[in-house]
DNA sequence: AGGAAGATCTACT
DNA sequence: GTAGATCTTCCTA
């Protein structure tokens, strides 16, 4: 993989949130450490509305810490659960809110660093879960509001995978107050999808 | 100022 | 299958 390699322009994240979910899966995730370049295929991601999203954390409106869901897409969301850091996307049309979270990641470059990053070995428990794939790829509140349509960017989106896959739908995964839409979105049958 | 909840993970059984 | 770790944000006082 090119370190220099062209992300995805904001006009791709400037759509309907379950829209950008499904079409990252397949997508890759270039983080720069240091001298180091970790590279992922996306394999499982969930939509996050605003308001009318229970399980959103837009949802009791624009605070602080999630004024990323609301402003221009193609900005990083970072917030954590349980001392785990979680990874999202802003994406939506012009004047709506939410956000794509990057549940699981399939490794591909820099594994040793990755291993290094979580203290796991094991490959299929490297990424595979939300909290799991912002440790192996040393995501952190620092990346907070960071612009992944930058090519300069520390961490971004690539548009290079397979084309030729399967992808599946179910509801998201941890919710208790879920909405009737299924907003899950994963790569058929790959084993590096959380559950 | 303090308590509770949560889009999780690991280590048990 | 379930308990416990661990921390940020939110809610109430």
């Amino acid at each position: 993989m090119d370190a220099g390699a062209v992300p995805l322009e904001r006009s791709f994240y400037r759509r309907d949130t379950a829209v950008v979910a499904q079409e990252l899966l397949g997508k890759t995730i270039v983080r720069r450490q240091d001298q180091q370049v970790l590279t992922g295929r996306i394999v499982e991601t969930e939509a996050y509305y605003g308001d009318k999203d229970p399980a959103s954390r837009a949802y009791r409106g624009r605070k602080n810490y999630n004024s990323p869901m609301f402003d221009d897409p193609g900005r990083l969301f970072v917030y954590m659960v349980h001392s785990w850091w979680l990874l999202n996307i802003a994406a939506h049309e012009l004047g709506e809110v939410g956000a794509v979270l990057i549940r699981a990641l399939e490794p591909i470059e820099g594994i040793p660093v990755m291993e290094d990053n979580r203290g796991v070995t094991d490959l299929h428990n490297l990424t595979s879960g939300p909290g799991k794939l912002t440790k192996a790829l040393n995501v952190t509140k620092d990346l907070h509001g960071l612009d992944v349509t930058e090519g300069s960017a520390e961490l971004k989106i690539v548009d290079e995978g397979p084309e030729d896959f399967q992808t599946a739908t179910s509801h998201r995964i941890g919710v208790t107050r879920d909405l009737p839409r299924k907003l899950r979105f994963y790569v058929k049958g790959n084993r590096f999808v959380s559950r």
